[in-house]
DNA sequence: TCTGGGGTCCTAGGACCC
DNA sequence: TCTGGGGTCCTAGGACCC
């Protein structure tokens, strides 16, 4: 086949207009939060207070999660340190942060969300989007945003905001305006008086790496990034220029992805609460994180191919590690084995190690996988052993079963704890 | 002896998101 | 001053093969 006709096949793309709606959790943790103390008979709303949920300073997690609106108006940012936000109000009221209510929380909302479609993707706990586009008319695609965000007030107790637009990226544009409580639109012809003259970093996918680039090529506003030559953004930042200036000028064509994928990793890391530098208590740790990678996998269901280990030195410098496993595996023990060789590769006598962590990539289905093929007689046992300390797990919680080691150590792996 | 280029896979690190 | 944890995607260089 010549070239000419590889490329003839190429299918026509149409672009089709969308009724896109991203529904926006207005303070989240902090909300969840302050209606769960409520339920319990607290007599403050902390909602109503200069407040945060931080995490702890005592093992060195100490950043803002999130804040409230009071807290807001002093200054406090979100993933500063609770260090620098009590400094900028001494009043400050910190709490700490519970999954399990936010999950539940965040269920709650999917739930009511799938009266309006089934075409939800939850983009993270408390952010979805809806793909509406059955509703054609912009009117009634509008009531419904304004519905849901009356509904979800009086029905579960927090509010939301809610962006309407006609696709992803500006639906989430417009959900981030003015807050909270709000519904707000962000159409094709609102871009250059809605968008463009906001400040460059309040465009989605613009960090603070890239925030001083553009202040030097004088790009300060969306719109200064809109009406920048896109080629010449090609050449500066490769892919990620081209996708700015996309984005600046309103333009995604991505899908609302409402079918759950497959992981493409699974991972863990901890912060220590002091420095280590003694190899064998870094593997002794590196154990038990991968006791709980592993145990996450198998119950997805999933086998991986590579394991990653990362470590973090005192001076936040990172560097990681990664290999290719002799054969995809959920095995605890064959998981460790490589996870210690990068460890040993990794790791320079002496040095004060502040996070270790690890992961696994390339994830294939265990359904996928001709186990016969591989599983030795050894493996089946290792198998076998992780299958039945799963189900002790399962029925008794995490930490019924803990290694020997660990008993002795006071390192709290605070995702599993009561 | 000196000379390619294209493709794939692997790895380390960086940027971004919530 | 002190800086979480869980992810995704991209880039660039090297190895290796044809």
């Amino acid at each position: 086949m010549t070239n000419a006709n590889k490329y003839s096949i190429i299918k026509p793309v149409i672009f089709m207009k969308r009724e896109i709606l991203h529904v926006d959790v207005n303070n989240a943790f902090l909300s969840w939060t302050a209606i769960d103390m409520l339920k319990k008979g607290s007599k403050i709303d902390i909602r109503e207070i200069p407040s945060i949920i931080g995490g702890d300073e005592s093992k060195r997690s100490g950043i803002v999660l999130a804040k409230s609106p009071k807290a807001k108006e002093f200054g406090i940012k979100t993933a500063e340190t609770i260090y620098q936000a009590k400094i900028k109000c001494p009043n400050l009221q910190i709490f700490p942060s519970n999954y399990k209510i936010y999950r539940e929380n965040s269920d709650k909302l999917y739930k009511l969300l799938l009266e309006y479609t089934d075409k939800i993707e939850r983009f993270s706990i408390d952010e979805c989007f809806l793909d509406m586009t059955h509703y054609l008319m912009n009117d009634a695609l509008l009531n419904k945003a304004k519905e849901i965000n009356k509904r979800v007030k009086e029905e579960l107790g927090f509010t939301v905001n809610v962006g309407v637009a006609h696709n992803k990226l500006l639906a989430k544009m417009a959900s981030d305006f003015t807050k909270p409580d709000r519904v707000h639109t962000l159409y094709e012809e609102e871009i250059p008086t809605k968008m463009w003259p906001l400040p460059v970093s309040e465009l989605f996918m613009i960090g603070k790496r890239t925030v001083p680039k553009l202040y030097q090529m004088q790009i300060k506003t969306i719109g200064d990034l809109a009406h920048t030559n896109k080629e010449m953004l090609g050449n500066k930042f490769g892919k990620h220029g081209i996708m700015m200036w996309e984005y600046a000028n309103g333009i995604d064509n991505s899908e609302v992805k409402y079918i759950r994928e497959r992981p493409k990793g699974i991972g863990n890391s901890i912060t220590l609460p002091q420095d280590i530098s003694d190899i064998n208590k870094l593997e002794e740790i590196l154990l038990n994180i991968t006791d709980q990678v592993a145990y996450r996998l198998r119950k997805e269901n999933l086998l991986a191919n590579v394991v990653n280990v990362q470590l973090r030195t005192k001076n936040f410098s990172d560097t990681s590690h990664q290999k290719k496993l002799p054969h995809p595996t959920s095995n605890t023990k064959e998981i460790y084995t490589v996870a210690k060789e990068l460890l040993k590769e990794l790791y320079k006598k002496g040095t004060a190690i502040r996070l270790i962590g690890l992961r696994v990539d390339n994830l294939i289905e265990k359904n996928e996988m001709q186990l016969s093929l591989f599983d030795t007689k050894e493996e089946k046992k290792l198998d076998k052993l992780d299958e039945t300390i799963d189900k002790l797990k399962e029925k008794y919680g995490y930490n019924f079963i803990k290694r020997g080691s660990n008993l002795k150590d006071n390192i709290k792996w605070s995702k599993f704890e009561k």
